[in-house]
DNA sequence: CCGAAGCCGTCCG
DNA sequence: ACGGCTTCGG
């Protein structure tokens, strides 16, 4: 469920794009949603126990139309039932049992349609369901993963570890979990998506003054999602997202909020709310989920003193299961509720590949057919890294012919992309190479190995291990109360701390970073850090990088290895900011401006980069990444107003203190340097000036006032003429056709067009996605823009 | 203006 | 189950 009403909220940050987009990215999917509508589709046969894999086919279906287009889905299906959420499940197990009985008794009349209805309302999506897409899934050597609890962590941490460059779901919360990249309602006739980009949070679109998240951190952002009520906490009746942003722009911390409107006395806040709140606000902070390099659960963001919680909250939060269990459930051989072996429900099905994945079809060092795959499987040692695999080509050549296999390509041009999805898929397998390599280390203990670059550190698992992070500040979970808070800066607006996801993934490509985390210390005294990145980053598709050779290599190089003082933690972090990588050369530790301009699509001109003068050059060079929003334009108001955030929060408690809200693989000492900065109330005004028209400029550029944006791609929906600009990208994509929108028009599926599974399944073949693609490109202009 | 409650469609052919 | 959309009440 999300945030009510969050998706609106955000709506014009929304931008439509088209699948072609994120040619060459992996994504993640939370493949929950898929489950369900697929569910829905043979609701009659789920409830009544006959055997079926329509609801298998659905999500395969969607599966194979991303690989269509290039883009490497990764699956990540729900596992067992979190405590913190409501233990409705009675309830409705209760329900359910109700309406089969309703069901029954009018399929018993004969009254099937009307006894559909009912058996809708008893679907459940269940781990053996979600084994039987896995059986496909691993057929076709799609990753996939089951998280421990929630898919919504498990989405985020390999968002943050690099693994996956944006997350498709229906969920708002996993904005909350601090999602970079969000893509929302897939549309498979249109093949377009809803981008919402943490970046583009600090956009003056979302409301000059009314609604302007500009500045906020994560953190704040997180409070003020909760606030509004959340699957983890009774709600407080009356505030929703807009009132909880004006009491929190006003009061600063939750404590506060809460305290001003039990003065109010107009709202009825639930017993022991802050309490509530402080344990819920963990949940969206140190969810388990199951590291992959690791092949053990670790929590989202590492909690700030070690283990520091108590056995309560560690089961709210997921409690931790032994490595092999952990690796069991991930992988789908052990059910995630009942923590037993897999059932498989439906044991008939045994879905073989009929053809193997456009990727790696035409690869002419791979076999054509399905066969090869099964070997590696067999061979390999399981485990995630079968999937990033694929591509025994030879070397890296870059521009391979892009034979694709059957359809894809004709007459498409995007083929060239298979190079690049290659490359792709061979860094973050090395990157998964790299954890293991870790793990591998921890469990042995040993130290070791050192050479190349990744150094070798002495990983030690996991950062978590170490006492002390240091910083901090950030996220800090919310809030002890202090009285007078102080008002300068705010500590904790740094960021949001994310700690590095595990203490051993590095999360190379990331991109970013957004502030927090950028290796530079910001000093924005605003700090805020999300918002950072706003502008700068504009959330490149990777692909549009990729054909840049240096792209392969680079994301792995620059690493620095940190260890903590005690020598157990390691912390890898990029120096660059991940999401270009490609455009710069490895070693470069900064960025400079002009790098940023480099996109495909031209479009766009991030400021990044830019050189404010100010800040950004005092601190010594870090490059920002980007204009920094954290310093918006802004209303003076505003950013005062933020710039307390509460730092009380952290003076008191120690565990706050360290909790290290921030994403990337943050680099301890650079933490301490912002903290210092932070801390350093004199900013420069002029800086900030400075820093504000480049933000400004940055926007402008970005959302084009008045600028030529090219290639246009599309805006987000606020800005001007957004219509318009839909038009011009749908002419763009195809001149001749223009259709118009119909939801009810098909494609045809025909038997003729599907691919029949041995057992009898079906899927559409490429030639009719291809052949749907043409058609409905034109239909761009269906979105349906907020109007 | 804001939030809450209620209704609708979801898939498929 | 869940978001989107509409309507209703403060
Ligand atoms: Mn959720």
């Amino acid at each position: 469920m999300g945030i009510q009403g969050l998706l609106p909220l955000l709506k014009p940050i929304q931008i439509h794009r088209h699948l072609s987009d994120f040619a060459g990215q992996t994504l993640a999917v939370d493949a929950y949603v898929w489950l369900h509508r697929g569910a829905y589709a043979c609701a009659t046969e789920l409830a009544t126990g006959r055997p079926t894999t329509k609801y298998v086919d659905f999500c395969i279906h969607r599966v194979r139309l991303l690989r269509h287009y290039n883009i490497l889905p990764f699956l990540v299906f729900d596992g067992g039932p979190l405590p913190a959420k409501g233990g409705t499940e009675k309830d409705r197990e209760k329900k359910r049992a109700e309406s089969l009985d309703r069901a029954n008794s009018l399929a018993a009349q004969g009254k099937h349609t009307q006894a559909r209805e009912h058996y809708v309302k008893c679907v459940d999506v269940t781990p053996q369901m979600a084994f039987q897409v896995i059986k496909v899934l691993k057929a076709e050597s799609v990753p996939y993963i089951v998280a421990p609890y929630e898919a919504d962590a498990q989405l985020a941490y390999l968002e943050r570890a690099g693994l996956v460059d944006g997350i498709i779901t229906e969920d708002s919360d996993l904005l909350v979990f601090g999602c970079k990249n969000v893509l929302f309602k897939l549309d498979i006739v249109s093949a377009t998506i809803t981008s919402i980009s943490r970046s583009d949070f600090g956009s003056p679109s979302l409301g000059e003054d009314s609604l302007s998240l500009i500045g906020w951190s994560d953190c704040q952002f997180r409070w003020m999602a909760m606030l509004s009520g959340c699957d983890y906490l009774p709600s407080i009746p009356g505030i929703g997202l807009k009132t909880a942003w004006t009491l929190l722009r006003k009061y600063k911390t939750v404590q506060n909020v809460i305290r001003a409107i039990r003065l109010e006395g107009k709202k009825s806040i639930p017993h022991r709310y802050l309490d509530a709140f402080k344990l819920a606000e963990k949940v969206f902070l140190h969810q388990r989920v199951y590291d992959p390099g690791l092949e053990r659960l670790v929590h989202l963001t590492d909690c700030p003193t070690g283990e520091d919680l108590d056995e309560a909250t560690a089961a709210y939060v997921g409690k931790d299961l032994d490595p092999s269990l952990a690796k069991k459930i991930a992988e789908g051989d052990a059910c995630p509720i009942s923590l037993l072996p897999m059932e498989d429900i439906n044991p008939s099905f045994v879905p073989k590949s009929v053809r193997s994945l456009p990727l790696r079809a035409q690869d002419p060092n791979t076999p054509v057919n399905g066969k090869a795959k099964g070997k590696e499987k067999a061979t390999s040692s399981g485990g995630l890294l079968n999937f990033f695999t694929p591509l025994p080509k030879a070397t890296t050549s870059p521009k391979r012919p892009a034979t694709h296999p059957t359809s894809v390509g004709r007459a498409s041009g995007k083929r060239t992309l298979v190079d690049v999805m290659d490359e792709d898929m061979a860094v973050k397998k090395k990157r998964l190479e790299e954890l293991q390599r870790k793990r591998a280390v921890a469990l042995s203990s040993s130290r070791f190995f050192g050479g190349g670059n990744a150094d070798g550190s002495p990983i030690a698992g996991s950062s978590r291990l170490s006492p002390v992070r240091k910083h901090s500040k950030e996220n800090t979970p919310v809030l002890e109360e202090v009285e007078h808070p102080p008002e300068a800066e705010d500590l904790v607006a740094q960021e949001d701390g994310y700690i590095s996801p595990s203490p051993s993934l590095s999360r190379q490509l990331t991109p970013d970073l957004s502030s927090p985390v950028r290796p530079q210390p910001s000093k924005n005294p605003i700090g805020h850090e999300d918002d950072g990145d706003a502008v700068s980053s504009p959330v490149l598709p990777r692909s549009h990088r990729t054909t840049n050779p240096t792209y392969s290599i680079q994301p792995m190089l620059p690493m620095d290895v940190e260890r903590t003082a005690d020598g157990a933690r390691i912390l890898v972090r990029e120096s660059e900011s991940p999401c270009r990588t490609t455009h710069h050369a490895p070693s470069t530790q900064h960025i400079f401006p002009t790098d940023v301009e480099r996109t495909a699509d031209g479009a766009r001109i991030l400021v990044r980069g830019s050189e404010s003068p100010s800040r950004e050059q005092q601190m010594d060079e870090e490059p920002l990444d980007g204009p920094d929003l954290r310093f918006n334009f802004d209303d003076e108001e505003l950013s005062s107003e933020i710039g307390g955030w509460d730092d009380d929060t952290q003076k008191e408690n120690e565990i706050l203190e360290d909790t290290p809200p921030c994403s990337f693989p943050r680099d301890t000492r650079n933490e301490e340097d912002e903290d210092r900065f932070l801390y350093n109330e004199d900013l420069a005004e002029e800086a900030m000036a400075a820093v504000r028209a480049k933000v400004a400029d940055g926007w402008r550029a970005k959302f084009g006032f008045g600028a030529d944006r090219g290639a246009g791609r599309e805006q987000p929906t606020s800005m001007l003429k957004r219509r318009k600009t839909a038009s011009s990208e749908h002419l763009r994509r195809s001149p001749a056709r223009r259709i118009k929108p119909r939801r009810s028009e098909p494609y045809p599926a025909t038997r003729k067009n599907v691919d029949v599974f041995e057992d009898n399944t079906t899927s559409l073949s490429d030639d009719l996605i291809e052949e749907l693609v043409d058609n409905t490109r034109g239909r761009l202009e269906a979105f349906r823009y907020n109007r």
